[in-house]
DNA sequence: GTAAAACATCAACGAACGTTGATACAAGGA
DNA sequence: TCCTTGTATCAACGTTCGTTGATGTTTTAC
């Protein structure tokens, strides 16, 4: 779970989330749409790739990128869990902490 | 959204956030719990605060931090939207890409 | 086979980040 | 007032991380 928080607490991470979410795209797609060098996109696909939130699939000589949506929806879920569902009740406590 | 993720993504800051899920604590309750130096745990709190991820209120000598559940359901609506809802359509490449 | 395009990997560098120990601040009790 | 407890801030340090430019690999076209 921290792995993929981590993949996607990046800029250009982020970014590469939010396009994917169009459908997959070939490195020299994004390389146009974040206007980054390629050897730096590689880099933060394999990040990505490592965390699990994205996979992908060679065709020719492109290799292709998309997202993996039950990556995301762990995210989501462990968020969900989280979460504070309600308003916790006022608890007493000892004068000393330690 | 970048600052939330970022905030999360950081091991000890994920476990407060999740310490944290079962209601608010005191810096020195949470001591306990990660067994953390307490200038270590200042700088987390700090850090999650400013990303809006954690509140804090003064109460006497203590210092109660508590979750921010409007953050973490923004986080949770940016994975709902960037998540593919469907498969995608094979789409009809150029040859060339750049 | 050669060349070119798409992509991955590597080493070197600088910047950002987390840890630690010391010090400062705030509040309550004696 | 002075001391103690809880918490925040700071500077110094080491480590991790992202960037860059060069090189390697795979695939296709000629």
């Amino acid at each position: 779970m921290l792995a993929r928080f981590q993949a996607v607490a990046e800029e250009t991470r982020l970014r590469i989330v939010q396009l994917l979410s169009d459908g997959e795209r070939c490195v020299c797609e994004l390389q146009g749409d974040l206007d980054a060098a390629q050897s730096r996109l590689s880099f933060h696909l394999r990040k990505l790739k490592e965390a699990g939130v994205v996979s992908d699939r060679r065709d020719g000589r492109w290799v292709y990128y998309s997202l993996v949506p039950e990556a995301l929806e762990e995210m989501r879920s462990f968020l969900g869990e989280v979460k504070p569902r309600h308003v916790w009740l006022p608890v007493v406590r000892q004068d000393e902490c330690g």
